[in-house]
DNA sequence: CAACTTTCCCCGGCATACAGGGAAAAGCGC
DNA sequence: GCGCTTTTCCCTGTATGCCGGGGAAAGTTG
């Protein structure tokens, strides 16, 4: 894929001017968590990932050859 | 924006012809864990939804305003 | 250099995600 | 109806993610 979620956290962060502790309180984690999130530690839990990459206006999204048949799909399905 | 990860895995899994037991197995985590993942428990490790995105074939991807400053940036380092 | 901010990295303790077993229910073909 | 597979949902022990505090190191500003 592309950078890790860490290098752009970092990046975003600095960009909004944010400390880590800053961003830890805006996303309601631990100071620790958005230091550990910047060393690209996968263990930490999903949502603590999300809350931090939604202060930062990150999106998720998901990519797959399977896609664009999904979205059909549904499309089909709801009309 | 688009549908939520359980939602994903779900389809993908049946595309692949896979038993959430079978799933669980090749990424390495419980079948209880599957089973949560297709329920949309966002409390779970990163690292283990990556483990069952990865068998699926399914990359996550970032996207956000200031992605492509930060491309423009890195590019500019590097070349 | 001094003063201040931020980051790095340790710890102690609590909360909880995880694996794996089990059993009822649901789905599917015959 | 009867088998067989799969899914849903419970439980339990263990591992570990997380928080808050703190202090040293590194960076910033003058």
């Amino acid at each position: 894929m592309q950078q890790s979620f860490a290098e752009i956290i970092v990046f975003h962060r600095k960009r909004s001017g944010l400390s880590q502790q800053a961003l830890a309180e805006l996303a309601g984690v631990g100071k620790n968590l958005v230091y550990e999130l910047e060393g690209g530690k996968q263990t930490v839990r999903l949502e603590n990932l999300l809350k931090v990459l939604r202060v930062l206006n990150i999106e998720l999204d998901f990519k797959s050859p399977l896609r664009e048949a999904y979205m059909r799909e549904r499309a089909d399905a709801q009309g």
